[in-house]
DNA sequence: TAGATTGTTAATCGATTAACAATC
DNA sequence: TAGATTGTTAATCGATTAACAATC
């Protein structure tokens, strides 16, 4: 195993999920001039604890940071790039060229995060949308497997997702990201990640009547 | 406090989390004319441990679950409903009719779980979408204001997600569900949930390349 | 009754936070 | 040197999982 490897699997999701926060930040710093940056000050800025920033550095920094100084912030900038895998690109394809599908399919900031979206697909006759082409489902299979994808985005209804799911699947695709609010049926060596986006904003409209109504309690 | 507020402040977030996932199978077998379900049954079907379905469902369910039975479907459906306060309506606002905007605006699904999004803000001129009007920004203070609206909805460009915010925020909006990858600054009684779909994307492909990575250290 | 399922108490696990010595 | 910051070890916290008695 080289490096690399090794320092893909020390990593916990909780750290990858403040990686992009940090990454983002840091650009900040880097188009303002700023040429190194602490872990006090990105704590402080964005909310965290001091420790768990500094201990997240340290898990994703080549170099060792400075004391009195803290860290180079082109280098995090590269090191943080190359743990999220931001400069080796990767395949992926979208099921379901809806409202939603689309719009994903116009936001331009995957590929800058190493994620391209090289195709689209749906049941109806191929068409184009913008400067991308919408395929007939029955082309996915040979696409998928001719180029290798490996990840898809399905974006179809809630009817249709296990169905999708499924030949995707059969593709050799082995990470889904799935919009449908059903629970998709996979092999164990399929990843799958949820973006249920009701089920999101009733979760933050709940917590802020948990709140509202704490406040009322406290009064 | 009455008894809903009570059980408001008892759920943690991880299994609030988990209820959409339970009423979504629970809606199934109650569509398929089932009575009764076991917290074994949910587990194995979701793919949970027993215990924290047993937990969840404890903490959620008004009655106590039969043993040899498990519960009663419809009335768990009903609980949870009351716990995820689909029953209890909230109003939202939307501000960026992008295309992502519009692809939420017209998604039917929040509705059906307690929150409706009401009014629609953008830049342009007042225009139709479908049957939703898209007001411009200077109708926002007086329409948030009156209604008192609490919850909004961000889904403009990255430079102009933190003046929406703060404009939310001045209107009286005490929970934001943010489209735009940067980091909001908001005063500690307004709640804000990050969506970060590109962050999403990125850690899932890492994830599973990370996964392909050891099944190749394996062998 | 036997056995499936419940609710609950205790053990484990992982992540966050606190404490502190090392460094420039 | 003094002091800010680092990296690391130990303590805390919360969530998950295991173990088990109670119930129909």
């Amino acid at each position: 195993m080289d490096d690399r490897a090794v320092r893909l699997s020390t990593l916990s999701v909780q750290t990858l999920k403040r990686l992009p926060e940090y990454h983002h930040f840091l650009l900040e710093q880097r188009s303002g001039g700023t040429d190194y940056v602490s872990a006090p000050t990105i704590a402080v800025t964005m909310g965290l604890n001091e420790v768990q920033v500094r201990k997240d550095l340290a898990a994703v920094s080549e170099k060792a940071g400075k004391p009195r100084k803290g860290f180079a912030v082109c280098e995090l900038i590269r090191d943080i790039e190359s743990c999220l895998g931001y400069d080796n690109r990767q395949d992926a394809v979208l099921v379901g060229a809806g409202k939603l599908g689309r719009a994903l399919l116009d936001y331009r900031g995957f590929e800058d995060r190493g994620v391209r979206i090289i195709a689209a697909f749906d049941t109806s006759q191929a068409h184009a949308h913008g400067d991308q082409l919408i395929f007939p489902m029955d082309k996915l299979p040979s696409l998928c497997r001719r180029l290798r994808v490996r990840i898809g985005i399905i974006t179809v209804p809630d009817t249709q997702a296990q169905g999708v799911c499924d030949e995707l699947v059969a593709c050799g695709v082995r990470a889904i990201w799935n919009f449908a609010p059903v629970h998709l049926r996979i092999p164990p060596n399929v990843l799958v990640h949820n973006e249920n986006l009701a089920a999101s904003l009733t979760l933050l409209a709940r917590q802020m009547a948990e709140r509202v109504e704490k406040e009322r309690g406290d009064r």
